[in-house]
DNA sequence: AGCCATCAGTATAGGCCATATACCGTTGCC
DNA sequence: GGCAACGGTATATGGCCTATACTGATGGCT
């Protein structure tokens, strides 16, 4: 592996990309040179030496513009007539720094996932670190919903491979197989984006006013004898929220911390077991 | 509630639809006739009694055919366009039956979800059954992997809430509060949907040629002095895949199943503390 | 029997969108 | 100073969703 050693998060880059980039080893993976993983990883600032006019952007800049769109008006409302306009330039110019509208959300995506927590200095176990983990994980969504509606095709820019290894470093000494250790990681990140997907759904349709709530929606049809269970909780106010629509975002929170409680306490008593098995 | 009692999973329904559709309470929930609620749960066959000529289709028709082009082409290839080439008609025709293309693609995930699994026959305790829902609803994903790209606002069709009355049911009385039981059906809905999502994604970068592998990537990137858990698991082959595309799939199962017995256990301890307790 | 409101399907058009292509003008190196 | 590289633009193509206006078929009513 012949990268050029001076590859930066693109979180702190500054300059402009060539097409094909110049990291990575000679020979480019399938795909060739536009392939997202290359983008992401591009190298930070290129010192310019090169003929012609000074780029007036950068690949960070059309990354955070859409970004600032995506949180004000959702992923729908990114196109790139829009980031032009913000940005002040003409929508053909952005190809210039970006190669299509895919890799532009994917790099929307890894830029908006920051860089992972330092856990490290959690005091506590490695069960405090996971929770703390999830936690912040769950903050990032619900700072930028549009994340869990972008297209996405793979977890590997380096902030997401950042945060998946500071996953795996929390839990690599607790007594879990290899296989098991990616097991746990994979189910946590998919448990955390697919239950943050159901809250940020759940509390827009609290929000927006042309949408129905859940128990409105559940009032409505949930006769006993069709969802006898649905309306035994309905009865009981299980799906009376707290307060209003923000209370959408902290119960469905609580629903991640218990299941995620009761996943450490298992995993727990699966590497206690095995502990003892020898 | 006063709905006509003559509403049916739309799966057998066959008839057309009115704007405003004849059941709900006389109070139209906010946003109108046309919200996504209404329309999911619109009554099936209508019997005509109006002037006018005879449609030519149906809802249901509309739905299926939509789901056949996002099962072969995937979610994006499904236009209005399209879905009206397949049934021979014009696009504009489509809006007789479907309020807008938003409203389709709800259409389209509730259709796709189906009727969930019959668990009372599945035997063992609650925790297979558990076990059962989940590997019922990863099938689902499996077989329409678009839903999880899809744009669903809530889970509130008929197929979704009988998905969702099942999976309580099997839980009801295990030893949980009302509140628990929903923490844990979100939570288990939720992480079975965001791992199917990254065992797509992953499944279809294996899958594509102009798409590199996870794998790959690591192998790229995953230097030891940043990346060290990764690169030691990259080392040890973890990320290697048992065999081929179709391997991705099948191991992200495990990872599920593994996440979700250790889930189970620690509910198992939960409730046992509880009752224990008095 | 004949009128007519109703409704299925169509045609057109407007306003978005992504982006291929061709072009202009600026820049730095030789 | 020439020239190749490069940033930015203008234009155009083909797609998308859907509002609007229309045609023609239909069945209940008088």
């Amino acid at each position: 592996m012949a990268y050029t050693d001076g590859y930066t998060l693109y979180t702190v880059s500054v300059g402009c990309q060539r097409k094909g980039g110049t990291m990575g080893s000679e020979q480019t993976p399938p795909g060739g040179g536009s392939s997202t993983f290359e983008f992401l990883w591009r190298e930070g600032d290129r010192p310019r030496s090169s003929p012609g006019p000074r780029p007036g952007l950068s690949v960070t800049q059309v990354v955070v513009a859409a970004i600032a769109i995506a949180d004000a008006d959702g992923i729908d409302a990114v196109s790139m007539q829009q980031v032009a306009k913000r940005l002040e330039v003409t929508p053909m110019s952005l190809y210039r720094y970006v190669p299509s509208k895919k890799h532009l959300v994917e790099a929307m995506f890894d830029e908006a996932s920051g860089a992972p927590p330092g856990l490290d200095a959690v005091p506590g176990g490695w069960q405090v670190r996971v929770e703390a983990w999830v936690t912040a994980l769950w903050g990032r969504y619900q700072a930028h919903p549009w994340m869990l509606r972008a297209q996405v095709s793979q977890p590997i820019g380096p902030n997401q491979l950042a945060w998946l290894e500071a996953l795996l470093a929390v839990i690599k000494d607790i007594g879990l197989t290899y296989e098991e250790m990616v097991s746990l990681a994979l189910f946590l990140t998919g448990a955390t984006q697919g239950l943050a997907r159901i809250s940020t759904d759940l509390a827009r349709a609290a929000g927006e006013d042309d949408l129905i709530s859940f128990g409105e929606a559940l009032a409505a049809v949930a006769r006993p004898d069709r969802f006898p269970t649905l309306s035994a909780l309905l009865s009981a106010g299980t799906f009376d929220l707290p307060a209003g629509a923000a209370g959408e975002a902290t119960s469905t929170e609580t629903d991640l911390t218990f299941g995620l409680r009761q996943l450490i306490e298992g995993i727990e008593a699966h590497v206690a077991a095995r502990a003892e098995r020898g």
